[in-house]
DNA sequence: CATGGCAATTGAAACGTTTCAGCACGGTGA
DNA sequence: TCACCGTGCTGAAACGTTTCAATTGCCATG
């Protein structure tokens, strides 16, 4: 069933059921609703490739996963979000999968060449992601899921990293702490750089020293969080409270902590960031995890919305937020034990 | 860049220049050489729209999630599969979220109407799912992840869910294990149906009564493990052992043995099914678990292999496997205890 | 009663490919 | 020498939309 077709069968011209379809003004009310009953009745849906074609418009966004790895629980959580508010436009998600950076880099110029997308999402940045003027010189769209150094304006959304762990670790220093462990993400990644400094910011406010084998970088997995925590606690001075980066990393962390046989919230305290995901609550977590906590999935959904935006010709200056970070106390907290072992 | 203007720039016609990238035999080679030159050097890719016009296929392949909150840990691991597999024939994959069965009918043929894809992934799919119809009725081609009841032909991909379960129950009983807790997905779903059916199975060989109040179906979060667990450990008559449909669930439900204090491997014994995602890792668990096992990330790939075959025309009865499922024994499992306390 | 203007509609060009049908050219066999 | 064939190429139709420019009635205005 085509257009032609389509509208000899309602008895009126291609263009005129091109229009009532597409909402422009200039067809009568009720011509426009016989149409759309009509388009209902026959199953009548305007070929997509016709109509990219037609209109320059690809009616969908890309987004480019580095080494399928990088499909992790966080992504999941964001499609989820920004599946939701782009369904509302009719707008499609495009997945890419590649292996390398240079594979990613032809992948865009491929996405931007033919038109098959009209905007991508970025994600992941480094400090100077190389990506913003690729894409710029492309003229393919963006908005970046996080942030980066750049002169060329770009939209983005990111949540206030560097508060978020500042605050964190105030509070465990408020506790009494003062050798605090902190198993960050991806060494580069602007997010980790971030919580870098929230973190040291923090200890200097209290002219705490910052000892480098309590810093742990890598990925945020179940595994990496055991063997950081493992670590710290081998050091002839352990900490008495960690921060992990996700609950992935807090459920080793926990795991690990849990085999030397000492309480968590008594002996050691723990703060992770959570992501809010369906599956692991930290709510139920014995004892219950203290987090810092900003839903990812609505930050898809936000992200799917300034999309639109940059598609609409808004001024990408004007399309950034960032969003500040709860700081939620439960058990996993508590005051730093009297270290009656390190005065000897 | 279009065509028209590249075919000028290397001098030949456009017939021939299309000829010359689509790889098509009736071009000299130094020609189909040169062109291909030209296009890196210029960046020429055809229009994906004009592409999908003319030979009226659209390059993509789709999948629809239910309630965005479909999109789980096993999704992407799953899609990450896909992904690379379909990234060598340059498919992209095209993702839809709806919020209920209707809409997601509605999708379907909003998919097959605008030939938006070529093709569709059917995944977690009930006893009797009418999606084989509905597709089958569209003319829309797919692979579905899963089995179902259908007089009509269809691809598929399955693991050995009855086998797998069978086995490690069997397993259990051998350890002299008569109460076995089973944490299993939701009921409908045909995984779980043929776990189900593979649990009861092992039972009746060795004329053990299933106990109804030891199941308990559910989505497989670690929160659902951990109630179920505590359900079922506060049983007058506790089990000796449990199986659990995901590590997730398996995470809960170790929660909740660890709080009452027994012993996992010792006191009471766990099986989990492990879909194998690289953040979490039953290897690195304290003490290690015993699975099923099966790649949900290979089945991703093998997918994508079926759906090109479909795509080619293959017959639809030949293109079906079901994995066999590997019992891998670890910690977790050890022989009953003795029940001195419900002797009395 | 002619004129202009407005509302509703239509014909046809344009979008960028693929591919059918056809053409030029040189070599081969009779 | 001529018909025939295969190789390598080209012109133009077709794909199904959107949208520009034009057309038809009809009503109000002077």
């Amino acid at each position: 069933m085509n257009l032609k077709e389509f509208s000899r069968l309602v008895g009126l011209s291609q263009t005129t059921v091109s229009r009532a379809l597409s909402g422009y003004p200039e067809v009568k009310a009720d011509t426009r609703e016989r149409v759309q009953e009509a388009a209902l009745k026959y199953g009548y849906h305007p070929n997509r490739s016709a109509t990219g074609l037609a209109t320059g418009r690809a009616g969908a966004i890309g987004i480019v996963f580095r080494g399928s790895s990088e499909f992790g629980p966080h992504t999941s959580e964001f499609m989820g979000g920004l599946g939701s508010r782009l369904e509302a436009d009719e707008i499609d998600i495009l997945i890419s999968t590649v292996e390398n950076q240079e594979e990613e880099h032809a992948t865009y110029r491929r996405l931007a060449a033919s038109k098959r997308v009209d905007a991508v999402v970025v994600h992941s940045p480094v400090i100077k992601d190389d990506r913003v003027a690729l894409l710029n010189e492309l003229g393919l769209p963006f908005v970046m899921h996080g942030r980066t150094e750049s002169e060329q304006p770009y939209a983005f959304l990111d949540i206030d990293n560097y508060g978020a762990i500042k605050r964190a670790t105030s509070h465990l220093l408020d506790l009494g702490h003062r050798r605090i462990g902190f198993i960050n993400g991806l060494k580069g990644r602007t997010f980790a750089e971030h919580r870098d400094q929230g973190f040291r910011k923090a200890l200097a406010e209290r002219a705490v020293e910052p000892d480098l084998a309590l810093f742990g970088n890598g990925e945020f997995t179940d595994e990496a969080g055991y063997r950081f925590m493992q670590v710290f606690l081998s050091n002839p001075q352990p900490p008495t409270a960690v921060l992990a980066g996700s609950m992935m990393s807090a459920l080793g962390a926990m795991r690990a902590i849990r085999s030397t046989g000492m309480m968590l919230g008594r002996d050691i305290s723990l703060v992770a960031h959570d992501d809010v995901f369906s599956y692991i609550n930290a709510d139920n977590m014995v004892p219950t995890v203290s987090t810092t906590r900003s839903s990812i999935r609505a930050a898809g959904a936000r992200v799917g919305e300034f999309l639109m935006q940059v598609l609409s010709g808004k001024k990408l200056d004007d399309i950034n937020e960032v969003w500040p970070v709860e700081l939620v106390l439960r058990e996993s907290t508590g005051p730093a034990p009297l270290q009656l072992a390190s005065v000897g």
